[in-house]
DNA sequence: GTGCATAAATGCAGAAACTGCAATAAGCTG
DNA sequence: CAGCTTATTGCAGTTTCTGCATTTATGCAC
């Protein structure tokens, strides 16, 4: 969490940015599949060795800043106000992940083709879900030391899939029905209202 | 589901349990990372192109199946008797799923394998998640199926979200927590009995 | 049984993802 | 300036996975 601000810093962000963007362009071009890691290199002028020094694989190029959100839900459980009961701290936390943050063009539409490949793409699916699942571990934890005499560690693992489960499915339903960014969102609200209920 | 019973059926079946046995062999041997294809090919006594034929990637062998507690648990929804409500109907469903089959030998070692892998290679945990998430959108269309005038594509899919998080959830908690089996089994049981009020 | 269709298995060549290692160059620190 | 750190690079190599043509074995019709 610490801001390094050197020049050597700042140069790492850029061949950073430059990666994704250029990968950004070239997806959108011509489709995730059909663009090669030595493309997306090549075109953000550095070496292709230089793409895994910044991403694990190809398809976490697509996943820059995901932790931003899980961040802003773990942060909010820790936050919690003594008078808050489990099922508001589980609602707000829910309610950080679900708002749109897209303060940016560019993590706007990072976000909207990430969606969209998401459902075509395997491996891009395969890697998110399994982002999912370490979120929803740490914020299995938190919430668990959030209310220690409320919760053992299986049961905090329950809610918290039993929510995320419900709001990620109810999305990915309104995704492929073809929903607006607005009516997603709704359906999210709406899964978490659903599940709430077996909080209390 | 039709029964193919001739000679070139079964000899396929039997390169098939080959290689499954031989990469289940290595696997334990060696650790699932250090051992090639081609290896696996190799103790099965087939051609590495062999082994693509019948799993899609090599992490799949490992999943082999995988589908049929699916099917079970989406034949209880689709047989649901007419006195059943909704709630009965998702926990005999899950139930199915829950349920250890492991009628011989090789499948049980299998699952048991498949689980101490899950946690510790990426590769296959990624795979299985896709696994369960193709499984949940067939759960809830199954169930929006059963029950049209009760729920829409939306709610079915939280429903079914919500019910699978909270026991994949709880199981992988158990897990690695170190639980033996039977413990295991009972934190999926809890974990539905905690969702399933949201049923109602 | 002979001939033909079908399908499994094979071999080969190759693309693409990814890694290890050693070398370079550029920023940082005293 | 001298020495340390670190991002970047190039190269060679492994591994997964695919396309394609070929062989081999089975099933089927006659």
């Amino acid at each position: 969490m610490v801001k390094k601000t050197g020049l050597r810093e700042l140069k790492k962000q850029r061949t950073r940015q430059a990666l994704i963007e250029a990968a950004l362009r070239l997806f959108e071009d011509k489709g995730y599949e059909s663009v090669t890691v030595a493309e997306i290199a090549d075109a953000a002028e550095v070496s292709p060795r230089t793409f895994f020094l910044h991403f694990q694989a190809k398809e976490d190029v697509l996943l820059a800043n995901t932790d931003v959100r899980v961040d802003l839900a773990l942060r909010a459980i820790a936050e919690r106000r003594p008078e808050e009961g489990l099922p508001e701290v589980l609602v707000r936390a829910m309610d950080q992940m679900i708002a749109d943050t897209s303060d940016n063009d560019l993590s706007s539409g990072l976000a909207a083709l990430r969606s969209r490949l998401a459902t075509s793409v395997p491996a891009l699916q395969a890697r998110l879900l399994q982002r999912y699942l370490t979120a929803q571990a740490e914020l299995a934890l938190t919430l668990q030391r959030a209310f220690p005499d409320k919760l053992d560690t299986i049961t905090a693992s329950a809610l918290v899939g039993a929510v995320v489960g419900a709001v990620s499915a109810s999305a990915s339903a309104a995704l492929r029905r073809g929903d607006e960014p607005a009516e997603v969102r709704n359906a999210m609200r709406e899964a978490m209202a659903l599940v709430a209920r077996s909080v209390r």
